[in-house]
DNA sequence: TTCGGTTCGCGAAACGTTTCGTTTTTTGTT
DNA sequence: AACAAAAAACGAAACGTTTCGCGAACCGAA
């Protein structure tokens, strides 16, 4: 049915090797090019990439294996990453695991069933030993959002520690003292280092926390919604507020309309990653964005880079910076 | 490197065809069949399926092409596909169009160059030539969401009319009549539907629909947010309100707190989608909830069925309800 | 025991490429 | 015009499977 290699070398009276050395980039006769190029456009040929991936052990697929594909900060990433890899021929084989370790190994291991050429990764925590496997596989991998320790492993992070701590520092400079964080899950390593950069700006202010100010939710809309009323309902409730995730946020804003808590002379209030809610919310919300394309761009760059056998610089580790947008969600209040 | 069927012969004593055989469902002795169970995994054997794809022309590969990924409606759809898929051997290649008309097709165009053995497809609208042209390459297709008319293909379609219109008959039923709604753009067929039974159960109720009630707005979370204070400053405004997709809703549901509409007593409520808002918001939400597991199941399970060649029923509509949650957000009017 | 019918196993060709060593053509120099 | 060197084209083998037609082995019935 399509047309395959020796139609383009019946066509234009050359022999195969000839139109496979063109078509990896060989150098070829002028006059045999255009040939060449003319059979290609009328048989409309296209290489037939398992046969080709058979000879060269190169599938020309790459496989992206996040927790969950519910989470748009997520999916955002996946977007980006597939746009990059599409512009050089890659196929992106897009898989979740559920937040689940066992479905994370299983996934893993389909992934390498199909042969991909490499893997951009956003891992749990507590699975070591999982990146070591891969690694061990040689094939090229890039770790997203996600630090493991122990581990060379190419890795595309953004500095949650530093955008937790300007913001938080945003709020210490307007002279609140009593500031509340909605943290994530005590287990993932961005949450970590979101709840890390909150404590050293406190240490390096000379200022004391309360613990009672430090809330753990678990990333949802719904855990939002709670912690905020819990921190509010507290003797002494925070004249601020830093929620550290995109679904918290929406459930803290639901939250404080609710009850009627007015931003910023009840609250200051800075959320996280959705640029979109700073728009809508009245007044204008302050948030820090995390730089998603810049993300995806990246780990596929850094992937393509390590695909093509270019071992530079590893183990790569980017961090790249958040960005603070100061809106009308602060207040100074006096300390 | 990687074990190959060779190898398993070797091992076993007996030629590379019986190996085939076995690999695929053949009748073995019992004897050899333990042998070779055993030489695959002590060779951790698997089998080559570019090698494989060759010979059968079967990619074990299929592609989804949805309009963002950035939006968990897509993403959650994908997500149960994927799963049923994986179950059965296949990858999936997921792509998005970011809504434009010219990336559809060439992505289309990538996934057949990547000769996928089916594709579930969410289409845009106004491109029927599109599926057209992809129906007429005998790769089986599966349309998801939108419905393109003219075009024979099988295609798992939520029955958004008469989710609508049982939502807006609760409303009419408690007395409503100057209900507004938030619809979504008005060449978008799930938004056509929804909006159509909005109409139809007037109509079946003998009632005037008043055109000033009637917002169309982008899907996305600002323009509900937008469109439901524009509903509120109507010098009649509705005594409730039907949003029409989750986005929207999160914006209505902003609006309504930012301004301290009262639900139920100001304003009674019918939102979309996300049962973490019903949740979330007091009073609970009630809102018309999509079976996005069943869109995803069934679509793998069509699809599987086509590329085993099985044509029965082709083509098979499918036609899934909604379910309409009803909470606290509704109250009963005078009409 | 023999024979027909099944079941199982085998060998070889084929799928569409790439690659490598060799041959042919082109180019440049004298 | 002749020759060497460089460039281009060629032919064949190989990648790891499936498939198909045959032959071998086995079974039960007569």
């Amino acid at each position: 049915m399509a047309a395959t290699i020796k139609d383009i070398a019946k066509y234009t009276g050359l022999s195969i090797s000839t139109i496979s050395k063109y078509l990896n980039g060989g150098n070829v006769l002028e006059a045999n090019r255009k040939l060449i190029e003319e059979a290609i456009q009328t048989f409309d040929f296209k290489v037939n990439e398992m046969a080709r991936g058979l000879r060269t052990n190169r599938t020309m697929t790459v496989g992206v294996l996040i927790p969950s594909l519910e989470n748009i900060f997520f999916t955002s990433i996946v977007s980006n990453i597939e746009s990059i890899l599409l512009k050089e021929g890659y196929s992106t084989i897009v898989c979740d695991y559920k937040e689940d370790p066992q479905l994370e190994e299983k996934k893993l291991q389909f992934l390498f069933d199909k042969m991909v050429d490499g893997i951009v990764l956003m891992p749990l925590p507590d699975n070591d030993n999982l990146v070591k496997t891969v690694i061990a596989r040689k094939t090229p991998l890039v770790l997203i959002d996600r630090l493991i320790h122990n581990v060379d492993c190419d890795v595309v992070l953004v500095d949650n520690l530093n955008a937790s701590y300007n913001a938080v520092e945003q709020l210490i400079i307007r002279g609140h003292r009593r500031i509340g964080i909605i943290a994530g899950p005590q287990n993932i390593y961005t949450a970590q280092e979101r709840l890390k950069g909150y404590i050293r700006v406190f240490e390096d202010y000379g200022l004391k926390i309360d613990p009672a100010l430090i809330k753990h939710g678990d990333y949802q809309i719904e855990s939002g919604h709670k912690l905020l009323l819990e921190l509010m309902e507290n003797e002494k409730p925070p004249t601020a507020v830093y929620v550290t995730n995109y679904e918290m946020t929406i459930g803290s804003i639901i939250a404080i309309n609710e009850n009627n808590i007015r931003i910023p002379d009840d609250l200051s209030f800075i959320g996280f990653d959705n640029q979109d809610l700073a728009r809508i919310v009245k007044p204008a919300l302050s948030i820090v964005v995390q730089p998603v394309q810049q993300i995806g761009e990246t780990a596929a760059q850094v992937l393509l880079k390590r695909m093509s056998k270019d071992q530079r610089g590893f183990p790569l580790v980017t961090r790249l910076k958040t960005e603070l947008l100061i809106r009308d969600s602060l207040k100074k209040v006096e300390s």
